[in-house]
DNA sequence: TGCAAAATCATCCGAAAGAATGACGACATC
DNA sequence: GATGTCGTCATTCTTTCGGATGATTTTGCA
């Protein structure tokens, strides 16, 4: 987190730097000022998201098994069962929740690269948990590893 | 989202405004472009964080809602239709008894080489049977192939 | 605060999967 | 006998997966 304010303010500042010089320098037409603001404006519009999605992004998992329990909970006896032992198998093979939150996309039919879309990793991160997840599942195949995921129960 | 991107305009249509009224009308001193640039600069990314957190709030609600239908669904949908819409849903779709059988054995996550094994074809059968299953299916991805086949009652 | 576990990303490389075609024989139907 | 469906197989080419491995960063916890 201290990594990110301070890129932030590295960024500010080569910015500022940047527009000081060019003011000094090249072209300083009339009306620069919008210019400058819109872009500034975009350029750190974009940054903030971007760290905006960065910072909430880690807490999903955390929140999700919360949600997980306040939905359960209401649905009662009949939907506590298949989910205790969900998180027991999953306990005991060792995968962890990211794992098995791509696990699903992939049962969903996602493809690696889908799924690094739509949780703002790289690719190879996604392959990576897939791998994982893979090995622990003994599982050759994504089929499979969906196959074997249903069975134990880890899957919906 | 719509309302999010038309604020996002409106705000920076008025920030503009206001510095080029501002610029006209107030003072203008010296390194005034810097100040604008850092101040819009922490308004623009507040915002983008603001907007991060509104967008990722929003996915978890989502999640929420899907994980109820998770949990809920497959436990009653797996007692309703055991096999019945089966076979009017593959005759509606033209999915032969060649390409189902198919579409089972991957859903239990063989590989082309094994499905071809096991039927005593060959692999370049077994992946046309496949192609046209998937066609059928609007899949692109033998993942997404089996998916959409639970989804149908298609396969177990 | 420091350490272990997770998560992230990368690269190389071979294997598997899939798309696009074309073809051929068996069978049923009209 | 023409037509249509189904199952079979092949070739070529591109994309996607998966294995192996190493590195860095982040996080959670003692």
């Amino acid at each position: 987190m201290r990594r990110h304010v301070f890129i932030f303010g590295l960024v500010g500042g080569l910015l500022i730097a940047t527009l000081q010089y060019t003011e000094y320098r090249f072209v300083v037409i009339e009306h620069t000022v919008e210019l400058y603001s819109a872009l500034v404006a975009i350029l750190f519009a974009t940054f903030g998201i971007w760290l905006g999605l960065r910072i909430t992004r880690r807490r999903e998992t955390v929140r999700e098994t919360v949600v997980v329990r306040e939905v359960l909970v209401p649905a009662e006896a009949a939907a506590l069962e298949p989910f205790a032992a969900n998180t027991a198998r999953q306990q005991t093979l060792g995968i962890t929740a990211r794992e098995l939150e791509i696990l699903t996309l992939v049962a969903r039919g996602f493809s690696n690269r889908e799924i690094a879309t739509q949780l703002f990793v790289s690719e190879n991160t996604v392959k990576t948990h897939c791998a994982r997840a893979f090995d622990k599942l003994g599982a050759a195949r994504r089929t499979q590893a969906v196959q074997r995921g249903k069975e134990l129960g880890l899957l919906p």
